[in-house]
DNA sequence: CATTACTATAAGCTGTACTTATGCTTAACA
DNA sequence: TGTTAAGCATAAGTACAGCTTATAGTAATG
């Protein structure tokens, strides 16, 4: 039977006029279209392309099989459409909101897809702390939200449906004369001494961090707090003192600062989507929810931005 | 982007009200079918059938995308048709000639198969030679034909489209109380007392025996000679002789004879499917030999049938 | 209550279809 | 006429989709 997708191609290269500018047009190599259009016309058993030195054109076979492919692509596409419309994904509206270093990172890639695939629903998206967040899900002020939680500490009840995207670990920022920074590896215990820049004290991850420091066996003194990790980056490069930092902001690196890895486990926080329990699910919800474990997945599939 | 194959799936499942027999009916196993309708409404994001404890029913997005589907499906077959019209696959004839034991195996199974893709092509097959066949097919008698050749000898020339699909080795066959019948691999230097059995004298096959022998040393000294390799079985079980055999006589084998392996190198033909080069060619004749292809690649998969 | 008729899921394997790397051909141009 | 650029084909390697087998779970049926 033929196949959809190489339809799609053979559309593209006859609408293109070459293989080349139709991989462009679709991100795929040239070579993947030539392999593409060889299987099409062996299916077919016959040419489809007559290859000009500079492009290709369609024979008569190929313009036949390119007016049946708009039929039948067309056709798919209302089908697809007819499904988002009873999903309601065709209008309809999605209230989000996340933690600040994910609103950075993780959402505009999210967004950004779910857009091209529902155009027409409604997104709005704030930023919010954990806390805040939970119980504006309960209160129905939300649809669907980003949130962390730290090691053996759940913020969501049974009534919540909870998705797991990411395990987000923390690494040590340092100005880059500091004694420590040749090192390529730290024990949290090296640095007792040290002054510490944090966000707010009353934050869950400084909390976290303030706990993780107990956990090594010293109190850390805290110099100096900012909720915004540029200007954590910024004081540390100034040599106020070091921070923990985790990697979700650190998709922008200062290059007067260095980043060392913890060991033997550096404190983690694991990233979850948050949503009402199915039955007040809002349509989008579960589409959104697909699109953010996918995007989760290519964030990891880049590998981590430091080593 | 929706995927073909699956829709069809889905579309017979609604058919028949069950996966099971969805299954049987697509020739899957009931666990493929599930696969796909799990990973079709994964992809539409919702439930597409209402499981029963006997069977399935569709839900409304379900109804919705089989009345797309079976309307997809219909102009991918009128694709499919427009295509085969062009390729003069509806309508036309072939007309084709074969050596005996490519007629016994390899020929049933790609006619059916051909049957299936282009029922409208008119099929005749007569046996033949490969001595006989090619000058018919430059006369224009034939429109493609199963031939063998044995090594450093090519009965075509340049007018001929060419096309290797096997290679036949052969076998030694002996009484099941012969002294050698104990060795699993044999010379056929040791087998220079022996009696032959053959097909008869004028034959290629014979000539080609011939040959193998007297490259072994020796004059081989025939006592029977057949053409229908039933019967050259039938004088070996009789203890009149030894046999050698090509592998694609050997679909049936007797249990009163033995069959065995000839090293270093066994005597081998190569199977050829020829046709008049391709300005000459019926239009039938292109798609015949990709179904030749895929039988010789079907048959080798299935593995010789002697060890 | 056991059986029957289903569907779901896990684990493993194979083949399809991608990528990268490379070679070849022809047009364009100095 | 050589050189470069544009474009297609093919080889080799890899990743993932989708198959199979095996097994477990669930509700009607006798």
């Amino acid at each position: 039977m033929l196949n959809m997708a190489r339809l799609k191609v053979l559309k593209e290269v006859a609408y293109r006029g070459s293989l080349s500018s139709a991989a462009d047009a679709l991100s795929y190599t040239q070579s993947a279209i030539s392999q593409q259009i060889a299987a099409l016309e062996s299916e077919a058993g016959m040419a489809l392309l007559e290859r000009h030195p500079r492009g290709v054109s369609l024979t008569a076979a190929g313009q036949t099989l390119v007016g049946h492919a708009e039929g039948i692509l067309a056709r798919l596409d209302a089908a697809e459409a007819a499904l988002s419309e009873i999903a309601g994904l065709r209008g309809g509206r999605l209230r989000m909101a996340s933690f600040p270093t994910a609103g950075a990172t993780l959402m505009p890639l999210a967004i950004a897809t779910f857009r091209a695939l529902h155009p027409d629903v409604e997104l709005t998206l704030v930023e919010a702390e954990p806390e805040e967040i939970v119980p504006r899900l309960r209160a129905a002020e939300l649809d669907l939200a980003l949130l962390f939680e730290f090691a053996s500490e759940s913020l969501l009840g049974e009534d919540m449906t909870r998705v797991e995207l990411l395990v987000d670990p923390m690494y040590l920022a340092l100005p880059p004369n500091h004694r420590l920074a040749k090192k390529a590896k730290l024990r949290l215990s090296e640095l007792q001494e040290e002054a510490w820049v944090q966000t707010s004290s009353s934050s869950p991850c400084a909390r976290h961090v303030v706990r993780c420091c107990h956990a090594a066996g010293f109190e850390p003194s805290v110099s100096f707090e900012s909720d915004d990790y540029q200007t954590v980056q910024g004081l540390v490069a100034a040599g106020v003192g070091v921070a923990l930092i985790p990697e979700l902001a650190l998709s922008v690196v200062r290059d007067d600062i260095v980043i060392r890895a913890l060991s033997p486990a550096p404190p983690v926080r694991r990233v979850i989507a948050a949503a009402p329990a199915s039955a007040r699910l809002v349509p989008a919800a579960p589409a959104m929810l697909g699109v953010l474990e996918e995007a989760a997945t290519h964030y990891k599939a880049l590998g981590a931005p430091i080593g």
